[in-house]
RNA sequence: GGUCCCGUAGCUCAGCAGGAUAGAGCACCAGAUUCCUAAUCUGGGGGUCAGAGGUUCGAAUCCUCUCGGGAUCACCA
């Protein structure tokens, strides 16, 4: 149950009644917001009705506040209401209400805010996408927590969600990985390889495939013409590399559900041929020349004719092209077909999340998208910023070149899956981001993550309190739905119940804008509101929650903990993160 | 030069499809523990929302321009 949304339709509704047989009303409706006043001394409930409403319709927005005063005058539910500023109208709402609202979320259970916005819809999230060349380096983890919690949200509201992960199998930088296997290769049969040549990758990550490569095949490569080796080496390398990326995810929490290899798209009669093709029919194809960058020029700047793709005609600066100078496809053409692909699986809704360096390349691919599913199908691409990674306040030097790369691994060792994940999810993907070794290991209020673990702890301590203390009372699940719920009478109480109460549209309004962080904010201030009540009771002993001399207060209140406690699993849920049930 | 992102308190950041007197945390100052984990809480000072125009009942939020910071710019992936 969604208070706000409630109400939204109580006001509709009134507006509909008092202005009937209104054409210009029907249009104005959409920007009817029922949302929580900014100041709590305004009431629980406010809405900008009648000032959306007023000047479309001749009125005085604080007349037509009035009608709607006067038309929510008897309603049982509000306590009083009030007109203010330019036509505000702010509703108290009883106690009642909000009583019977923190019955029917622990009636909910954890299911408490779980909306149906999504209706079923398909959504493809495609997120981490990193070179299958090696272990994943730290600047692939924001995009990667980023996907599975924006993944979770949208599970959470009722989207069929696919996670997909796009493999990069089939450029040359796969050749080099294969080269550089069986340098290890060779290694590993006793050979002196020396200096690994510049050009190949260096990493000892490849030493278990070499060996894997001479265990399996012996010495039978070694004399072989690179043509005859190249593609077996290739499949065994790149298995390899998915795996050791595989458990990177997998020590973060996350797991995708589709792998789709690029090089399935090449080939004769392949989805890339098909696809250009296609476009060539359609006449978003043809062979031009393309304008060197205006400013400077680069170096090696070739004037050639090309295969270009239209993708000015669908919103993109310039036109792309599709066919490299050697005459193979250029990662674009495969990236159209790819996501060509993607529609023709019935993903109309796509979201991509891709690092910072890639922005330049969004609008080609909403241009390829609309080209290729007739405008049917769009694409929100998410960029992650960079992040910065500090330590003792000074940043940490990655240079390749010196075998310093810090890698994902390494980070999340170091400081855990839960801080990494809470850490780059309290911040909005598209502002870059400080991560400091010292403050994300730190175990005070100070960190974020261990402030709201915290809070989960400690309302499950209130139970284990409760269990000991009062162990004739019975406080199962069924005992707390049938608590005397007018208890909760008190400011502190009534005030905390009013903060659970956005849940659900903190839920949808971050799923609608594709913002995890919202969740990772809303449930730092919910573990406020928790730590505040928890120190009243400290001050005040009547607002303990376990209160030893009143059973009843203290199942309803016992209720309230379970109220926030489901809240603050569902949202650490969907950020990925543990909850904890105590903290040592 | 083009494109995209960012600019809000001394610092780190929120600000919910424009809404009321712009909010947190850190730091600073002053307080609160016989008591459900003080890993917490209460109070205080601190702002030209980068700047200038525009849109309207109303702008931190939308539009235009300027300034500052970052990313990116055929053929790589």
């Amino acid at each position: 149950m969604d208070i706000f949304a409630v109400y939204s339709d109580h006001v509709i509704k009134a507006l509909q009644e008092i202005f009937p047989n209104e054409p210009k009303l029907t249009p104005l409706l959409h920007r009817v917001v029922v949302e929580p006043p900014r100041d709590a001394s305004h009431g629980d409930l406010s809405t900008n009705a009648a000032m959306v409403v007023a000047k479309p319709l001749g009125k005085n927005p604080r007349e037509v506040a009035a009608l709607l005063a006067k038309y929510f005058e008897n309603n049982q539910d509000v306590a009083s209401i009030e007109i203010a500023g330019p036509g505000f109208l702010n509703f108290s709402l009883t106690p009642e209400i909000w009583q019977n609202i923190l019955k029917s979320v622990v009636l909910s259970g954890e299911d408490f805010g779980r909306s149906k916005t999504g209706r079923k819809t398909k959504v493809n999230i495609e997120y981490v996408s990193a070179n299958p060349t090696g272990p994943m380096h730290v600047g692939h983890t924001r995009g990667a927590v980023f996907g599975d919690a924006l993944a979770s949200l949208m599970q959470f509201c009722d989207y069929d969600v696919r996670k997909e992960y796009y493999v990069n199998d089939a450029g040359g930088q796969i050749d080099i990985l294969a080269k550089s296997a069986f340098l290890r290769y060779r290694e590993a049969l006793g050979q002196d390889i020396g200096e690994i040549p510049a050009g190949l990758y260096p990493g000892d990550y490849l030493v278990p495939v070499g060996k894997r490569l001479a265990d399996e095949f012996g010495n039978t490569l070694v004399d072989k013409p690179q043509s005859e080796w190249i593609e077996t080496v290739k499949t065994i390398v790149l298995d390899a590399m998915l795996d050791l990326i595989k458990a990177d995810l997998a020590k973060l929490g996350i797991e995708h559900e589709i792998f789709f290899s690029e090089k399935t798209l090449h080939g004769k009669n392949g989805a890339i041929e098909q696809t250009l093709d296609w476009l060539k029919e359609k006449g978003f194809v043809y062979q031009g020349k393309l304008e060197p960058p205006k400013g400077k020029t680069p170096e090696d700047w070739e004037d050639r004719e090309q295969i270009l793709f239209r993708a000015s005609n669908f919103g993109d600066d310039t036109d792309r092209a599709l066919v490299k100078s050697d005459g193979s496809y250029t990662y674009f053409a495969s990236d159209i077909a790819y996501h060509r692909d993607k529609y023709l699986r019935g993903f109309n809704h796509q979201i991509v999340v891709l690092g910072a360096d890639h922005s330049g390349y969004i609008k080609r691919l909403q241009a390829a998208l609309k080209a290729v599913s007739n405008g049917e199908a769009s694409v929100d691409v998410r960029i992650c910023q960079l992040v910065r990674l500090l330590r003792d306040g000074k940043p940490v030097k990655m240079s390749k070149r010196s075998g310093e790369l810090v890698t994902l691994s390494d980070v999340v060792d170091e400081v855990g899956c839960d801080a990494v994940r809470f850490m780059l999810l309290f911040r909005r993907n598209d502002a870059s981001l400080d991560f400091d070794f010292a403050k994300v290991k730190e175990q005070t209020k100070d960190n974020p993550v261990f402030y709201v673990q915290y809070a989960y702890a400690r309302c499950c301590s209130v139970f284990r309190v409760a269990k000991n203390d009062v162990p004739d009372l019975d406080i199962s699940q069924k005992a707390l739905e049938e608590a005397d719920y007018s208890l909760a009478d008190s400011k502190e109480e009534l005030e905390l119940i009013r903060l659970v109460a956005q849940w659900p549209r903190i839920v949808e309004a971050a799923a609608k804008a594709h913002e995890p962080h919202r969740i990772a904010f809303y449930i730092h201030d919910l573990a406020a509101g928790f730590h505040k009540f928890w120190t009243k009771g400290k001050e005040n002993s009547s607002l303990r929650f376990v209160n030893q001399d009143s059973l009843n207060v203290t199942l309803t209140r016992l209720a309230l903990v379970e109220a926030v406690r489901q809240v603050l699993k569902s949202g650490l849920t969907i950020l990925g993160v543990s909850a904890p049930k105590e903290l040592s």
